[in-house]
DNA sequence: CGAGACTTTGAGAGCAGTCAAATCCTGTGG
DNA sequence: CCACAGGATTTGACTGCTCTCAAAGTCTCG
């Protein structure tokens, strides 16, 4: 069943189910919508990004397929764009006449469940622990070691784990540099060495030594 | 309805609803231990913090009355401490012999409403930004404008914002050189400019010009 | 092949971390 | 009630990582 999105009737509004194409680049929805909708990844990549005041964009969050995203109360408080072509399951969050929430458990375990996701990326200090913790939360993701896809930008990547896409580029050249991966053109790579990554990341089996974060510092660095 | 918990039997441990008090620095729960109940904090205040294999620490987020935490699937992916003497509302994940999970979607929702929070805060770049958004958010959450508590160290507010103590001191420190707020104390204090507040955190009026940014700076600079 | 966007790299400045020490509080015991 | 011990907080000096500004290089699409 696919039904255009341009659609504007309650008909289509309040389907109880329908599947949504988007291209890249594409708006899912917009920051202050009203949020009538929730939306599940069937294929593709979908992130979401908040506004600040000051103009910067802060991206929440990175949704593959089986992610769930736009659970919301009242207004959508970020806005859903497409980073590749999608296709979504979207249902309703409200039905008209019906006060309940039609959102089950399930899809609010798995909207919670990404949202801890973010979180952990935060916890991580410097630029080399954040974008080691990234990569490897893609490979997992992808479920392959080879040519894992990166197909959002370094300005994407960068806004996702509050860096400047200068340093996150930087310190995806000097991870190549000292082994740790390999780059196969800009959006594909490949995991090398997955216990220096993780020790990079700071989430290694790591001694608890200070030698060995100087030791993992040394391996991030450049040169 | 009061019952101790250190009770071990199935029949408190899944009872379907029950009160727990805990004392300041208690453990509520440990890191890795096995989901079975849910809380909702009746009053006080609890943290939950995930300790990192480098032995530092990550604060994901401060629960005040009202809000929900330990909604999670498996083990807990962090631990629960009381920050204050805390009174617990506590209902069972899954009871035995039932594998539907008895956690309400408003749960989940009020779960999902906390975990935004904390995201929401790491969206902001420098120092400044980070503490004064806290503060605000302190402030909203009391209810107050007056005599704002801040029940938590200064190392509990470092851990939450990825910070270190020194720079979450010296920051709070220059906002009550600079008028934005008053400390009475170390755990109290007042916010004098909530709209000076606001610029420093990065979500005031801000006209978008270059400018506005460099007067946030300024404001928020020692001296 | 060319235009444009994205990415990489370099140099310098500024902000936050590290190390160190002084000061302030709080609870305890005399 | 006061002195004291211990922890928490504040402050200072310095280092180093990340941001800013700038320019060159690379990839993609028409």
């Amino acid at each position: 069943m696919v039904i255009s999105v341009t659609a504007r009737d309650d008909e289509v509004r309040y389907a109880s189910s329908l599947l949504v194409r988007h291209r890249k680049g594409d708006s899912i929805y917009h920051q202050g919508d009203a949020a009538c909708r929730w939306f599940e990844v069937v294929s593709g990549i979908v992130r979401t990004c908040r506004f600040m005041a000051d103009g910067h964009r802060q991206l929440t969050g990175f949704f593959y397929a089986g992610d769930v995203f736009g659970v919301e109360a009242d207004l959508y408080s970020e806005a859903a764009e497409a980073v590749t072509d999608v296709v979504l399951h979207s249902s309703p969050l409200i039905r008209p006449g019906d006060p309940n929430r039609t959102d089950s458990p399930r899809a609010l375990e798995k909207a919670l469940q990404c949202a801890r996701r973010s979180i952990f990326l935060f916890g991580h200090r410097t630029a080399a622990n954040r974008v080691a913790a990234f990569l490897i939360t893609m490979a997992e993701r992808s479920g392959i070691q080879a040519g894992v896809q990166l197909p959002m930008t370094r300005s994407d990547i960068a806004d996702h784990l509050n860096l400047t896409l200068h340093t996150v580029s930087r310190t995806i050249s000097d991870f190549a540099r000292n082994g740790l991966i390999a780059l196969h053109g800009r959006q594909n790579f490949r995991i090398l060495d997955l216990e220096g990554l993780r020790v990079v990341a700071g989430e290694g089996p790591e001694q608890e030594s200070p030698a060995s974060r100087t030791e993992a510092r040394k391996l991030a660095s450049r040169e």
